[in-house]
DNA sequence: CACATTTATATTGTGCACAATTCAGTTAAA
DNA sequence: TTTAACTGAATTGTGCACAATATAAATGTG
């Protein structure tokens, strides 16, 4: 009923069938995580962001914007307004580098820490929320992170 | 070198691995069409309301925003403006319903029409640019769907 | 040292997404 | 038929994404 043979830019081409899920995957999921990140006060980006913080906490080391930039594949544009509502909120705190000034690091405060906690009911909630089975969810993320490879590996080589 | 066993939320967790994994393909790809757009002056929605009006001219059927909402899984917010930027360029109408004043149709004009050879190059460039097997996209399609499926499925059924 | 280049972040502007609200128009009920 | 409820789209406001540009600081070169 869906089959179509068209030569043209269709719905139905495979380019179109896969970018469209992903497009689509990604809101619908984006607004699983929604209702349960309205208790943390965050978004779906933001809460991106302190899982890196929460991660780096542990490792010792500075973040820099640059070092979420790289991780969550965005840029300053993206991230220097976020990270100032989260430190608007009282998470994080933003401060430049003493020794390089180019540099701001972004630390958490107490509340950004102790917001951990209540965050770690998150992935559970929304697994079970899915409703999926966790061996399908499996073959999803190795398959997205196979095409993801592909496309960071290159650099511009099309056409 | 990157297993984690940590109890709270860190990005190690799988629902994080999976849904960070849509949130930075999803905005990969998206980047992969945008030079191939740039040529015919569409972002990567309005392409797809291209692709639905497209397919929606063959079938003879009118389009309503409401069609497109369905399909694309966007709403007025996100459609009328859209939508404008589209009759701005001169790529489709948008006309009040004189059955109905509240339904608002939208109509490709010979330009929207048109664009369509232009845009049927896209898939294939898309696909090469990618490189990555078919087979593997057929697999990612199909994970996708079944995710999709299971999410759109359910009303609020969590907790 | 002076000067060009590079690096790291910030700013500006455009275009989605989406919640919440509004509004015109339709339908249903009293 | 007046009113109430509902529908479909538009509006408003917030928060990403990202291109393009700007700014400031560091680095390299002669």
């Amino acid at each position: 009923m869906t089959v179509q043979s068209d030569p043209f830019g269709d719905m139905q081409s495979l380019d179109n069938q896969i970018c469209f899920a992903l497009y689509v995957a990604n809101r619908a999921v984006t607004a699983r995580y929604r209702p349960l990140l309205v208790d943390l006060g965050l978004t779906y980006p933001q809460y991106l962001v302190m899982l890196v913080l929460w991660e780096q906490a542990r490792s010792g080391r500075l973040t820099r914007v640059s070092d979420l930039g790289a991780r969550l594949r965005l840029d300053s544009g993206t991230l220097t307004p976020m990270l100032k509502r989260l430190a608007d909120r009282g998470l994080v705190i933003r401060q430049r580098n003493l020794d390089d000034e180019r540099v701001v690091t972004v630390a958490l405060t107490k509340a950004g820490h102790d917001l951990r906690e209540q965050a770690g009911q998150i992935p559970g909630r929304l697994l079970r929320g899915i409703g999926v089975e966790p061996g399908r969810l499996v073959a999803l993320r190795d398959e997205l992170r196979r095409v993801l490879g592909a496309l960071e590996q290159q650099v511009g080589a099309s056409d």
